[in-house]
DNA sequence: TCTGGTGTGGATCAGTGTTCCACAGCAATA
DNA sequence: TATTGCTGTGGAACACTGATCCACACCAGA
């Protein structure tokens, strides 16, 4: 067989990993599917990634720089462009749905242990914490313009994204007794949003 | 070998599945470990539970079972003890979540994909929807006291723990930029109370 | 007492992640 | 230009997995 450019090897194991993932799924991601789709050695994988941990790391983090990019734009849109600060929250989360219903195979590997053993790496991590800035932005804003309680726009961030997350999680493994989900989505982001506007009582 | 007494197989089979999850993990969890834990043949297991999948969901369902009994009475408290209904509603999902940090493994297997392919059946689905009661009977409490905005108490109830499962499935993955993970999540289970328990403008 | 269901031990199969190997091609060096 | 070292390729091999098949033996009910 030709040997493949050293220069493309990555890219094209990872698109095809990426592809495998998002058109069959986590079952069939194998390294020797993957090196026959990428149309390379099985070996190839291993000098490159060190393993399929590695390999599934970095569809994992090449997922969330897709994130961040979904967030920051959508439909040449920038998030930043929405004047009103909660608006521009929702929108966020809205955007946030959006990839997760569009990619759930890919947002289960960035999110869920698909693969029994697999844990993003901290580089992935920080590379998911840029998506997560989005939302913080958004949210300090919020609470600069007196839209929301006061307080640590990182906490409220990550308050807000849990719930959004739990719910997509339901969704997306079609546990739960819901009739319109894109709306139960919206109703819980609502809440949320709803809860950190108003004073909350001192909780027990 | 001595040939076990019939009756005692599944117990003995799902017995030995579920300690080994918790005290190894999922990645543990193979059928010839499991045979050999309970000290059966392998082909048992393919005879009584037809195969692992179906084993999985028989540990996922008396996950379930356990889990409305622990959040039906801790510590010879029956929830339904407690007088104030939203008290009710914080200790269930305390409860809730205390099931979840106690027996991680088990919790991902009952809500997530720890192995691949896997997902829960419909029959489980419906022992799950069992500990999603407890939940709902609160809310009801809480609507019929005035405690809670008026509405569906099965959605709300959703509502509430799909908020609560997203900050323990950060919490059990170790994702998240939080210092006080427990008081991260009363804090979210507050939030998400107080936003149901005051008028919601109407939602975009 | 016999007989059918079923638990046991073992082999076997395809497929998995991973490693090792001989070989060959390409690039930078002498 | 000639040589050398890195690395991609193809293939075998390893231990392990879920799953199936088999002969055999045991036990309960007819």
């Amino acid at each position: 067989m030709a040997r493949t450019p050293s220069g493309e090897l990555e890219t094209r194991i990872l698109d095809a990993a990426v592809e495998l993932l998002t058109e069959v799924g986590a079952g069939a991601l194998t390294q020797r599917a993957v090196a026959k789709a990428a149309n390379v050695s099985l070996q190839s994988i291993y000098n490159r990634f060190g393993s399929k941990h590695d390999l599934l790391d970095a569809v994992a983090n090449a997922g969330f720089v897709e994130l961040t990019e979904a967030l920051r734009s959508e439909g040449g849109i920038p998030l930043a462009s929405i004047e009103d600060p909660i608006d521009n929250i929702v929108e966020g989360l809205a955007r946030y749905r959006r990839f997760a219903i569009g990619n759930p195979r890919r947002y289960g590997v960035m999110f869920d242990a698909d693969v029994p053993g697999f844990r993003i790496s901290d580089a992935t991590l920080g590379t998911a914490f840029e998506s997560l800035t989005v939302l913080v932005d958004a949210v300090t804003s919020a609470v600069d313009a007196g839209r929301l309680n006061p307080d640590d726009p990182l906490i409220m961030a990550q308050m807000i994204w849990a719930a959004a997350h739990g719910v997509l999680r339901f969704e997306l493994t079609e546990v739960g007794f819901v009739a319109d989900r894109a709306a139960h989505y919206d109703r819980v982001v609502a809440t949320m949003l709803h809860g950190l506007s108003t004073p909350q009582p001192a909780a027990g």
